[in-house]
DNA sequence: AAAGATTGCGCAATAT
DNA sequence: AATATTGCGCAATCTT
């Protein structure tokens, strides 16, 4: 019953969103399916995997989250709220209030000095803070276009499921209907052919 | 083969990633599948449909994107660069370079005036945005666990339907075998019980 | 090495 | 009134 050729819509574009992609390591459990599986794996960009993990935001970050913590504040006391600083303008950068190096950042990356201080106003800064901006939205539009296919994808897919639950159901009932039907022959005229395992 | 209580583990945990929403109309086609599903429908949280649409920025921001502009920079032209200021320290804002107050808004909201200063500074400004910068980590949390269960529920929902699909095969390989016996028969004595349709 | 792509973060406007 | 969402820009990285 219903075209029998689906798996279309939704899945075609949904692939069509990972293109070359060979990432390493999975978010899930790597080879969760492999068995029967083809066009599987590949999917989901493991998030904080790949190796983007510990990011410093101009300023250390370490302590909270982890574990169960339920979302400290990243300056877990310290000095007081190291925050406020997060996201911007700094103007040049290093001229706020408190800077504190706390100790307790790996022996490496440590100075202040901004790399050949690239100084804000500069044009070029601009140019690349624009440039990036752009990256930015556009990179957060893919993903967001992303989950939606997979959401879509989700939901067609259990659909599916669904319908080919229903066919096995008929198909098993059919197959119990024959085979009563061939054993009450089998006893009104016993012959060949085993009834029990057909193509099992 | 294998256990047939399936469609449980992630799936489980997905479910339990929406709570009671009802949400109005969904991102996709509302009704996609309806038919057969049965816990199919709420999902996914529609990304800049509910409502969330046309914020402003501390600014206006109207202009590109939409239809398939390639990201371009919101403030397009207009006076130079009155973005570097989307995200953060405009400490007690409103003192930088040029304010421009394009004539591009909508009549109403128009004024610098800051809604009764809410003075960066004041202790009472600081909590809130602690407490916010934590509502937000935590709500990005969620939704990053929610995508990746969304994920991992289309990957097993895939593996599941490749292994109904190899039943079905086997089933059908099973059911035509028995129909050809059947029919061997019917030639052979010729009685009741049609064979053709047995479930159908 | 340089440009673009990602991603965590905080901010502010909204939504709930 | 408080928390939850979400677009945005920044900066650090990663990828190409």
């Amino acid at each position: 019953m219903m075209s029998d050729s689906r798996v279309s819509s939704v899945i075609q574009e949904w692939a069509s969103s990972y293109p070359s992609q060979a990432h390493s390591l999975n978010p899930v459990s790597s080879n969760q399916v492999a068995s029967t599986g083809q066009l599987v794996q590949m999917d989901m960009i493991p998030y904080g995997q790949t190796q983007g993990m510990m990011r410093v935001g101009t300023e250390d970050r370490v302590a909270g989250q982890m574990m169960g913590l339920p979302y400290l504040p990243y300056s877990t006391s310290c000095v007081g709220n190291t925050s406020s600083m997060g996201g911007t303008n700094h103007h040049q950068s290093h001229s706020s209030p408190q800077q504190d190096f706390s100790p307790f950042l790996l022996p490496s990356m440590r100075s202040p000095v901004p790399k050949r201080s690239i100084s804000k106003d500069s044009a070029e800064y601009r140019m690349r803070r624009e440039r990036n901006n752009i990256a930015v939205r556009k990179s957060r539009d893919k993903a967001r276009r992303r989950i939606l296919l997979t959401q879509q994808r989700a939901v067609q897919l259990q659909d599916e499921n669904q319908k080919l639950q229903l066919r096995i159901g008929q198909l098993t009932q059919e197959l119990d209907t024959l085979k009563h039907i061939l054993s009450q022959r089998h006893l009104q005229g016993g012959e060949d052919s085993a009834v029990g395992e057909a193509g099992m």
